[in-house]
DNA sequence: CCTACCGATCGGTAGG
DNA sequence: CCTACCGATCGGTAGG
Protein backbone atom coordinates (compact mmCIF):
# COMPACT_ATOMS: atom_id res chain seq x y z
CA UNK A 1 0.00 0.00 0.00
CA UNK A 2 2.95 2.09 1.08
CA UNK A 3 5.06 1.51 -2.60
CA UNK A 4 4.07 2.28 -5.40
CA UNK A 5 4.51 -1.13 -7.33
CA UNK A 6 1.69 -1.56 -9.89
CA UNK A 7 1.58 -2.01 -13.06
CA UNK A 8 1.16 1.57 -15.14
CA UNK A 9 -1.64 0.12 -16.92
CA UNK A 10 -3.07 -0.61 -13.55
CA UNK A 11 -2.41 1.92 -11.87
CA UNK A 12 -5.77 3.80 -11.77
CA UNK A 13 -7.45 1.75 -8.89
CA UNK A 14 -4.80 2.48 -6.26
CA UNK A 15 -6.53 4.19 -3.49
CA UNK A 16 -3.75 6.78 -2.44
CA UNK A 17 -5.01 10.09 -1.20
CA UNK A 18 -4.59 13.29 -3.10
CA UNK A 19 -2.60 15.50 -1.23
CA UNK A 20 -1.53 14.05 2.56
CA UNK A 21 -0.72 17.33 4.46
CA UNK A 22 3.29 17.07 4.58
CA UNK A 23 3.58 14.13 2.59
CA UNK A 24 6.79 11.78 3.46
CA UNK A 25 8.70 11.67 0.81
CA UNK A 26 9.08 14.77 -1.80
CA UNK A 27 9.45 12.28 -4.54
CA UNK A 28 5.76 10.93 -4.37
CA UNK A 29 4.53 13.61 -6.39
CA UNK A 30 7.03 12.77 -9.27
CA UNK A 31 6.41 9.19 -8.95
CA UNK A 32 2.86 9.51 -9.35
CA UNK A 33 3.07 11.64 -12.35
CA UNK A 34 5.03 9.16 -13.98
CA UNK A 35 3.19 6.58 -13.34
CA UNK A 36 0.28 8.86 -14.94
CA UNK A 37 1.87 8.84 -17.89
CA UNK A 38 2.94 5.64 -18.27
CA UNK A 39 -1.42 4.36 -17.99
CA UNK A 40 -1.45 7.43 -20.65
CA UNK A 41 1.00 5.71 -22.86
CA UNK A 42 -0.24 2.53 -22.19
CA UNK A 43 -3.85 3.96 -23.51
CA UNK A 44 -3.49 5.98 -25.92
CA UNK A 45 -1.20 3.10 -27.68
CA UNK A 46 -4.37 0.75 -27.45
CA UNK A 47 -6.60 3.51 -29.08
CA UNK A 48 -4.63 4.75 -31.69
CA UNK A 49 -4.16 1.00 -32.91
CA UNK A 50 -7.58 0.78 -32.47
CA UNK A 51 -9.04 3.39 -34.49
CA UNK A 52 -5.79 5.11 -35.84
CA UNK A 53 -4.37 8.39 -34.65
CA UNK A 54 -6.51 10.57 -36.29
CA UNK A 55 -9.83 9.44 -35.12
CA UNK A 56 -8.94 8.69 -31.40
CA UNK A 57 -9.83 11.14 -29.43
CA UNK A 58 -8.08 12.41 -26.47
CA UNK A 59 -11.59 12.57 -24.48
CA UNK A 60 -12.00 8.87 -24.52
CA UNK A 61 -8.35 8.49 -23.72
CA UNK A 62 -8.49 10.86 -21.18
CA UNK A 63 -11.90 8.95 -20.08
CA UNK A 64 -10.15 5.60 -20.01
CA UNK A 65 -7.28 6.74 -17.53
CA UNK A 66 -10.50 8.22 -15.28
CA UNK A 67 -9.12 11.93 -15.87
CA UNK A 68 -10.60 15.04 -17.84
CA UNK A 69 -8.90 15.39 -20.98
CA UNK A 70 -7.38 18.89 -19.93
CA UNK A 71 -5.78 16.69 -17.36
CA UNK A 72 -4.30 14.60 -20.44
CA UNK A 73 -3.23 17.78 -21.68
CA UNK A 74 -1.50 18.67 -18.17
CA UNK A 75 0.91 15.59 -19.43
CA UNK A 76 0.90 15.81 -22.50
CA UNK A 77 0.61 19.69 -24.31
CA UNK A 78 -1.24 18.57 -27.61
CA UNK A 79 -2.20 15.47 -29.41
CA UNK A 80 0.82 15.31 -31.82
CA UNK A 81 3.22 15.52 -28.84
CA UNK A 82 1.38 12.42 -26.98
CA UNK A 83 1.86 10.34 -30.37
CA UNK A 84 5.52 11.20 -30.21
CA UNK A 85 5.59 10.08 -26.60
CA UNK A 86 4.14 6.74 -27.76
CA UNK A 87 6.16 6.58 -30.65
CA UNK A 88 9.54 7.75 -28.43
CA UNK A 89 8.44 4.49 -26.12
CA UNK A 90 8.14 1.85 -28.58
CA UNK A 91 11.38 2.18 -29.97
CA UNK A 92 12.68 2.28 -26.22
CA UNK A 93 10.93 -1.26 -25.94
CA UNK A 94 11.98 -2.44 -28.91
CA UNK A 95 16.01 -1.29 -28.25
CA UNK A 96 15.52 -2.67 -24.96
CA UNK A 97 14.55 -6.42 -26.35
CA UNK A 98 16.38 -6.10 -30.03
CA UNK A 99 19.40 -4.35 -29.85
CA UNK A 100 20.57 -5.97 -26.38
CA UNK A 101 21.04 -9.52 -28.64
CA UNK A 102 22.77 -7.82 -31.11
CA UNK A 103 23.22 -11.23 -33.04
CA UNK A 104 25.18 -11.93 -36.61
CA UNK A 105 24.05 -13.06 -39.33
CA UNK A 106 21.32 -16.17 -39.28
CA UNK A 107 21.54 -15.30 -35.52
CA UNK A 108 19.72 -12.46 -35.88
CA UNK A 109 17.06 -13.89 -38.28
CA UNK A 110 16.59 -16.30 -35.58
CA UNK A 111 15.89 -13.58 -33.36
CA UNK A 112 13.71 -11.34 -35.76
CA UNK A 113 11.41 -15.27 -35.45
CA UNK A 114 11.55 -14.85 -32.25
CA UNK A 115 10.43 -11.32 -32.00
CA UNK A 116 7.42 -11.74 -34.02
CA UNK A 117 6.42 -15.23 -31.48
CA UNK A 118 6.86 -12.52 -29.00
CA UNK A 119 4.61 -10.34 -30.50
CA UNK A 120 1.04 -12.93 -30.58
CA UNK A 121 1.23 -11.71 -27.18
CA UNK A 122 1.13 -8.13 -27.54
CA UNK A 123 -1.63 -7.97 -30.57
CA UNK A 124 -1.41 -4.01 -28.88
CA UNK A 125 2.04 -3.67 -29.92
CA UNK A 126 1.05 -5.32 -34.01
CA UNK A 127 -1.90 -2.83 -34.07
CA UNK A 128 -0.20 0.08 -33.48
CA UNK A 129 2.33 -0.01 -35.66
CA UNK A 130 0.39 -1.75 -38.08
CA UNK A 131 -2.73 0.53 -38.46
CA UNK A 132 -0.14 3.87 -37.82
CA UNK A 133 2.34 2.59 -40.61
CA UNK A 134 -0.45 2.74 -42.96
CA UNK A 135 -1.92 5.77 -42.04
CA UNK A 136 1.41 7.34 -41.97
CA UNK A 137 1.62 7.12 -45.50
CA UNK A 138 -0.17 9.97 -45.74
CA UNK A 139 2.73 13.02 -46.28
CA UNK A 140 0.94 15.48 -44.26
CA UNK A 141 0.59 12.60 -41.41
CA UNK A 142 2.69 13.66 -37.89
CA UNK A 143 4.48 9.70 -38.44
CA UNK A 144 5.17 10.19 -41.65
CA UNK A 145 8.89 10.78 -41.51
CA UNK A 146 8.82 8.82 -38.17
CA UNK A 147 8.02 5.58 -40.30
CA UNK A 148 9.80 6.23 -43.29
CA UNK A 149 12.88 6.82 -41.50
CA UNK A 150 12.41 3.25 -39.61
CA UNK A 151 11.96 1.37 -42.43
CA UNK A 152 15.24 2.58 -43.93
CA UNK A 153 17.08 1.81 -41.03
CA UNK A 154 15.19 -1.49 -40.57
CA UNK A 155 16.07 -2.43 -44.46
CA UNK A 156 19.48 -1.26 -43.65
CA UNK A 157 19.55 -3.97 -40.63
CA UNK A 158 18.57 -6.85 -42.25
CA UNK A 159 20.35 -6.35 -45.58
CA UNK A 160 23.47 -6.65 -42.93
CA UNK A 161 22.19 -9.80 -41.27
CA UNK A 162 21.93 -11.10 -44.88
CA UNK A 163 25.02 -9.99 -46.13
CA UNK A 164 26.69 -11.56 -42.83
CA UNK A 165 24.52 -15.04 -43.63
CA UNK A 166 26.07 -14.99 -47.44
CA UNK A 167 29.92 -14.50 -45.75
CA UNK A 168 28.70 -17.12 -43.50
CA UNK A 169 28.27 -19.74 -46.30
CA UNK A 170 24.33 -19.62 -45.06
CA UNK A 171 22.87 -17.40 -48.24
CA UNK A 172 21.67 -19.51 -51.32
CA UNK A 173 23.33 -18.47 -54.27
CA UNK A 174 21.59 -15.98 -56.36
CA UNK A 175 19.83 -14.10 -53.50
CA UNK A 176 20.72 -10.51 -53.14
CA UNK A 177 20.30 -9.36 -49.90
CA UNK A 178 19.44 -5.71 -51.64
CA UNK A 179 16.77 -6.97 -52.62
CA UNK A 180 15.80 -9.45 -50.23
CA UNK A 181 15.87 -7.25 -47.37
CA UNK A 182 12.36 -5.20 -48.22
CA UNK A 183 10.57 -8.28 -49.10
CA UNK A 184 11.68 -9.55 -45.67
CA UNK A 185 10.30 -6.25 -44.11
CA UNK A 186 6.94 -6.83 -46.20
CA UNK A 187 6.40 -10.40 -44.95
CA UNK A 188 6.91 -9.10 -41.42
CA UNK A 189 4.45 -6.08 -41.93
CA UNK A 190 1.60 -8.42 -44.45
CA UNK A 191 1.33 -11.38 -42.08
CA UNK A 192 0.17 -8.54 -39.20
CA UNK A 193 -2.52 -7.49 -41.38
CA UNK A 194 -3.72 -11.16 -42.06
CA UNK A 195 -3.20 -12.14 -38.34
CA UNK A 196 -4.99 -9.29 -36.77
CA UNK A 197 -8.21 -10.08 -39.21
CA UNK A 198 -8.26 -13.69 -38.16
CA UNK A 199 -6.45 -13.97 -34.93
CA UNK A 200 -10.00 -14.70 -33.27
CA UNK A 201 -10.64 -17.76 -36.09
CA UNK A 202 -10.18 -21.31 -35.41
CA UNK A 203 -6.82 -21.16 -37.88
CA UNK A 204 -5.14 -18.12 -37.27
CA UNK A 205 -2.29 -16.96 -39.56
CA UNK A 206 0.62 -18.43 -37.73
CA UNK A 207 3.30 -15.32 -37.89
CA UNK A 208 5.98 -16.81 -36.83
CA UNK A 209 6.05 -19.97 -38.73
CA UNK A 210 5.18 -18.35 -41.62
CA UNK A 211 8.92 -16.03 -41.55
CA UNK A 212 10.70 -19.08 -40.57
CA UNK A 213 9.43 -20.88 -43.87
CA UNK A 214 9.89 -17.42 -45.82
CA UNK A 215 13.51 -17.18 -44.40
CA UNK A 216 14.32 -20.69 -45.19
CA UNK A 217 13.56 -19.80 -49.30
CA UNK A 218 16.66 -17.60 -48.64
CA UNK A 219 18.91 -19.89 -46.68
CA UNK A 220 21.42 -23.02 -47.80
CA UNK A 221 20.17 -25.20 -44.25
CA UNK A 222 16.85 -24.26 -42.37
CA UNK A 223 16.76 -21.76 -39.21
CA UNK B 1 -21.05 18.04 -77.16
CA UNK B 2 -24.69 16.20 -77.44
CA UNK B 3 -23.26 12.33 -76.23
CA UNK B 4 -21.89 11.78 -73.02
CA UNK B 5 -18.53 10.35 -73.41
CA UNK B 6 -16.21 12.16 -70.38
CA UNK B 7 -14.60 9.95 -68.19
CA UNK B 8 -16.20 9.48 -64.95
CA UNK B 9 -13.54 11.36 -63.12
CA UNK B 10 -13.75 14.46 -65.17
CA UNK B 11 -17.31 14.80 -65.48
CA UNK B 12 -17.57 17.49 -63.45
CA UNK B 13 -17.29 20.53 -66.06
CA UNK B 14 -19.50 19.55 -68.80
CA UNK B 15 -21.53 22.85 -69.16
CA UNK B 16 -25.01 20.82 -69.44
CA UNK B 17 -28.01 23.04 -68.35
CA UNK B 18 -29.68 21.58 -64.94
CA UNK B 19 -32.96 21.39 -66.56
CA UNK B 20 -33.33 21.99 -70.40
CA UNK B 21 -37.34 22.37 -69.96
CA UNK B 22 -38.88 19.41 -72.07
CA UNK B 23 -35.72 17.66 -72.91
CA UNK B 24 -35.28 15.46 -75.93
CA UNK B 25 -34.62 12.16 -74.59
CA UNK B 26 -36.13 10.89 -71.17
CA UNK B 27 -32.54 8.61 -70.25
CA UNK B 28 -30.44 11.79 -69.99
CA UNK B 29 -31.39 12.69 -66.51
CA UNK B 30 -30.49 9.39 -65.26
CA UNK B 31 -27.26 9.25 -67.66
CA UNK B 32 -26.34 12.51 -65.36
CA UNK B 33 -27.14 10.59 -61.96
CA UNK B 34 -24.48 7.87 -63.07
CA UNK B 35 -21.87 10.30 -64.10
CA UNK B 36 -22.33 11.70 -60.66
CA UNK B 37 -22.34 8.69 -58.94
CA UNK B 38 -19.02 7.81 -60.90
CA UNK B 39 -17.41 11.15 -60.00
CA UNK B 40 -18.40 10.68 -56.10
CA UNK B 41 -17.23 7.20 -55.96
CA UNK B 42 -13.55 8.44 -57.52
CA UNK B 43 -13.52 11.14 -55.37
CA UNK B 44 -14.38 9.07 -51.96
CA UNK B 45 -11.99 6.50 -52.97
CA UNK B 46 -9.36 8.65 -52.81
CA UNK B 47 -9.95 10.63 -49.72
CA UNK B 48 -11.02 6.95 -47.78
CA UNK B 49 -7.35 6.30 -49.36
CA UNK B 50 -5.46 9.96 -48.40
CA UNK B 51 -6.88 9.95 -44.47
CA UNK B 52 -9.22 5.82 -44.38
CA UNK B 53 -12.92 6.09 -43.86
CA UNK B 54 -13.69 7.35 -40.50
CA UNK B 55 -11.64 10.49 -40.68
CA UNK B 56 -12.84 11.50 -44.21
CA UNK B 57 -15.77 13.42 -43.99
CA UNK B 58 -18.81 13.55 -46.59
CA UNK B 59 -18.38 17.30 -46.74
CA UNK B 60 -15.00 17.23 -47.75
CA UNK B 61 -15.97 14.64 -50.57
CA UNK B 62 -18.79 16.63 -51.44
CA UNK B 63 -17.08 19.83 -51.53
CA UNK B 64 -14.67 18.14 -53.70
CA UNK B 65 -17.47 16.97 -56.70
CA UNK B 66 -18.66 20.91 -56.45
CA UNK B 67 -22.10 19.45 -54.34
CA UNK B 68 -23.32 20.06 -51.33
CA UNK B 69 -22.99 17.12 -48.38
CA UNK B 70 -26.77 16.48 -48.10
CA UNK B 71 -26.24 16.60 -52.49
CA UNK B 72 -24.55 13.68 -51.71
CA UNK B 73 -26.46 11.84 -49.29
CA UNK B 74 -28.70 11.64 -52.00
CA UNK B 75 -26.72 9.90 -54.25
CA UNK B 76 -25.53 7.35 -51.16
CA UNK B 77 -28.06 7.72 -47.81
CA UNK B 78 -25.21 7.16 -45.65
CA UNK B 79 -21.50 7.05 -45.30
CA UNK B 80 -21.40 3.65 -44.93
CA UNK B 81 -23.43 3.04 -48.09
CA UNK B 82 -20.69 5.16 -49.88
CA UNK B 83 -18.02 2.92 -48.75
CA UNK B 84 -19.34 -0.20 -49.69
CA UNK B 85 -20.06 1.54 -53.07
CA UNK B 86 -16.42 2.15 -53.22
CA UNK B 87 -15.60 -1.58 -52.58
CA UNK B 88 -17.84 -2.94 -54.76
CA UNK B 89 -16.60 -0.93 -57.84
CA UNK B 90 -13.23 -1.77 -56.44
CA UNK B 91 -14.38 -5.85 -56.59
CA UNK B 92 -15.64 -5.09 -60.18
CA UNK B 93 -12.60 -3.57 -61.87
CA UNK B 94 -10.32 -5.84 -60.85
CA UNK B 95 -12.43 -8.67 -61.41
CA UNK B 96 -12.92 -7.25 -64.99
CA UNK B 97 -8.88 -7.05 -65.56
CA UNK B 98 -8.10 -10.17 -63.21
CA UNK B 99 -10.92 -12.45 -63.82
CA UNK B 100 -10.59 -12.38 -67.34
CA UNK B 101 -7.07 -13.44 -67.54
CA UNK B 102 -7.90 -16.71 -65.49
CA UNK B 103 -4.24 -18.23 -66.16
CA UNK B 104 -3.04 -21.25 -65.03
CA UNK B 105 0.00 -22.16 -62.39
CA UNK B 106 3.41 -19.83 -63.48
CA UNK B 107 1.13 -18.13 -66.31
CA UNK B 108 -1.01 -16.99 -63.45
CA UNK B 109 1.57 -15.60 -61.18
CA UNK B 110 3.29 -13.23 -64.41
CA UNK B 111 -0.07 -12.26 -64.22
CA UNK B 112 0.34 -11.05 -61.12
CA UNK B 113 3.54 -9.34 -61.01
CA UNK B 114 1.57 -7.28 -64.16
CA UNK B 115 -1.51 -6.08 -62.11
CA UNK B 116 0.84 -4.98 -59.66
CA UNK B 117 3.33 -3.12 -62.43
CA UNK B 118 -0.40 -1.59 -63.28
CA UNK B 119 -1.00 -0.28 -59.27
CA UNK B 120 2.29 1.57 -59.94
CA UNK B 121 0.34 4.07 -62.40
CA UNK B 122 -2.76 4.24 -60.04
CA UNK B 123 -1.52 5.21 -56.55
CA UNK B 124 -4.99 5.98 -55.38
CA UNK B 125 -6.22 2.10 -55.65
CA UNK B 126 -3.14 1.29 -53.72
CA UNK B 127 -3.75 3.78 -50.90
CA UNK B 128 -7.45 2.50 -50.58
CA UNK B 129 -6.18 -0.64 -50.20
CA UNK B 130 -3.24 -0.36 -47.55
CA UNK B 131 -5.12 2.25 -45.60
CA UNK B 132 -8.46 0.33 -45.26
CA UNK B 133 -7.23 -3.09 -44.93
CA UNK B 134 -5.88 -1.91 -41.89
CA UNK B 135 -8.47 0.53 -40.51
CA UNK B 136 -10.67 -2.83 -41.18
CA UNK B 137 -8.33 -4.85 -38.76
CA UNK B 138 -10.60 -3.07 -35.96
CA UNK B 139 -13.69 -6.11 -34.99
CA UNK B 140 -16.13 -3.15 -35.64
CA UNK B 141 -15.06 -1.43 -38.71
CA UNK B 142 -17.44 -1.55 -41.60
CA UNK B 143 -15.45 -3.40 -44.55
CA UNK B 144 -14.18 -5.48 -41.24
CA UNK B 145 -16.06 -8.65 -42.97
CA UNK B 146 -15.30 -7.31 -46.36
CA UNK B 147 -11.29 -7.59 -45.99
CA UNK B 148 -11.71 -11.01 -44.03
CA UNK B 149 -13.46 -12.75 -46.69
CA UNK B 150 -11.32 -10.82 -49.16
CA UNK B 151 -7.94 -12.52 -47.62
CA UNK B 152 -9.42 -15.77 -47.37
CA UNK B 153 -10.41 -15.83 -51.13
CA UNK B 154 -6.95 -13.97 -52.29
CA UNK B 155 -5.00 -17.13 -50.15
CA UNK B 156 -6.97 -20.04 -51.77
CA UNK B 157 -6.60 -18.30 -55.38
CA UNK B 158 -3.04 -18.29 -54.80
CA UNK B 159 -2.69 -21.63 -52.86
CA UNK B 160 -4.81 -23.09 -56.42
CA UNK B 161 -1.99 -21.51 -58.50
CA UNK B 162 1.26 -22.07 -56.31
CA UNK B 163 -0.70 -26.06 -56.37
CA UNK B 164 -0.82 -26.30 -60.54
CA UNK B 165 2.61 -24.71 -60.92
CA UNK B 166 3.78 -27.83 -58.63
CA UNK B 167 1.85 -30.17 -61.03
CA UNK B 168 3.58 -28.46 -63.80
CA UNK B 169 6.68 -29.04 -62.30
CA UNK B 170 7.51 -25.46 -61.48
CA UNK B 171 7.75 -25.53 -58.22
CA UNK B 172 10.65 -25.82 -55.66
CA UNK B 173 10.90 -28.91 -53.64
CA UNK B 174 9.69 -28.42 -50.47
CA UNK B 175 7.58 -25.57 -51.05
CA UNK B 176 3.94 -25.84 -49.49
CA UNK B 177 1.36 -24.03 -51.28
CA UNK B 178 -0.49 -23.40 -47.91
CA UNK B 179 2.43 -22.34 -46.20
CA UNK B 180 3.53 -20.30 -49.18
CA UNK B 181 -0.12 -18.44 -50.36
CA UNK B 182 -0.11 -16.36 -47.62
CA UNK B 183 3.43 -15.33 -47.41
CA UNK B 184 2.68 -14.24 -50.89
CA UNK B 185 0.02 -12.10 -49.85
CA UNK B 186 1.86 -10.62 -47.45
CA UNK B 187 4.55 -9.53 -50.11
CA UNK B 188 2.52 -8.04 -51.91
CA UNK B 189 0.91 -5.70 -49.12
CA UNK B 190 4.05 -5.08 -47.60
CA UNK B 191 5.52 -3.99 -50.03
CA UNK B 192 2.54 -1.36 -50.67
CA UNK B 193 3.30 0.41 -47.32
CA UNK B 194 7.02 0.36 -48.37
CA UNK B 195 6.40 2.03 -51.90
CA UNK B 196 3.84 4.51 -50.63
CA UNK B 197 5.90 6.08 -48.61
CA UNK B 198 9.12 6.25 -50.63
CA UNK B 199 7.41 6.79 -54.18
CA UNK B 200 8.64 10.27 -54.32
CA UNK B 201 11.84 9.46 -53.02
CA UNK B 202 14.95 9.07 -55.36
CA UNK B 203 14.95 5.08 -55.31
CA UNK B 204 11.80 3.88 -54.77
CA UNK B 205 10.60 0.61 -54.01
CA UNK B 206 10.29 -1.69 -57.22
CA UNK B 207 7.08 -3.74 -55.97
CA UNK B 208 6.62 -5.33 -59.46
CA UNK B 209 10.82 -6.44 -59.44
CA UNK B 210 10.40 -7.31 -55.71
CA UNK B 211 7.74 -9.56 -56.16
CA UNK B 212 9.27 -11.68 -58.97
CA UNK B 213 11.94 -11.93 -56.82
CA UNK B 214 10.12 -13.58 -54.36
CA UNK B 215 8.41 -15.73 -56.67
CA UNK B 216 11.38 -16.79 -58.03
CA UNK B 217 13.03 -18.40 -55.25
CA UNK B 218 9.88 -20.32 -55.22
CA UNK B 219 9.97 -22.09 -58.36
CA UNK B 220 12.60 -24.05 -60.24
CA UNK B 221 13.41 -21.45 -63.10
CA UNK B 222 12.40 -17.42 -63.51
CA UNK B 223 9.59 -16.00 -64.39
C1' DC C 1 -5.69 17.99 -11.82
C1' DC C 2 -10.86 20.38 -12.36
C1' DT C 3 -15.13 23.02 -14.74
C1' DA C 4 -16.45 25.78 -18.30
C1' DC C 5 -15.94 27.38 -22.50
C1' DC C 6 -14.15 28.47 -27.54
C1' DG C 7 -14.80 27.82 -32.70
C1' DA C 8 -14.82 24.08 -35.86
C1' DT C 9 -16.56 19.99 -37.68
C1' DC C 10 -19.10 15.66 -37.77
C1' DG C 11 -23.29 12.44 -39.98
C1' DG C 12 -27.79 12.91 -40.77
C1' DT C 13 -32.60 15.11 -41.22
C1' DA C 14 -36.38 18.61 -42.42
C1' DG C 15 -38.46 20.76 -45.83
C1' DG C 16 -38.52 22.35 -50.06
C1' DC D 1 -29.99 18.97 -55.88
C1' DC D 2 -30.31 23.34 -52.14
C1' DT D 3 -30.36 25.96 -47.22
C1' DA D 4 -30.89 25.48 -42.58
C1' DC D 5 -30.73 23.03 -38.80
C1' DC D 6 -30.10 19.00 -35.14
C1' DG D 7 -27.22 16.96 -31.29
C1' DA D 8 -22.71 15.19 -30.73
C1' DT D 9 -17.90 15.57 -30.69
C1' DC D 10 -13.39 17.48 -31.75
C1' DG D 11 -8.49 19.80 -29.95
C1' DG D 12 -7.25 23.32 -27.25
C1' DT D 13 -7.56 27.35 -23.85
C1' DA D 14 -8.95 30.23 -19.62
C1' DG D 15 -8.81 30.44 -15.08
C1' DG D 16 -8.44 28.47 -11.09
Amino acid sequence: MASVSSTPSTGQATGQVTRPATSGEPLRGYAKGRLRREEILDTARALFGEVGYRSASLREIAARCGISHPGLLHHFPTKEALLEAVLQRRDAVSEERFGVIRARGTEALRALVEIVAANVAEPGEVELYCVLSAESTAPDHPAHQYFTDRYVTTRANLERSLREAAEDGDLRAGVDPSVHAPIVVAVMDGLQVQWLLDRDSPAPTDMPAALRAHLNTLLTHPL
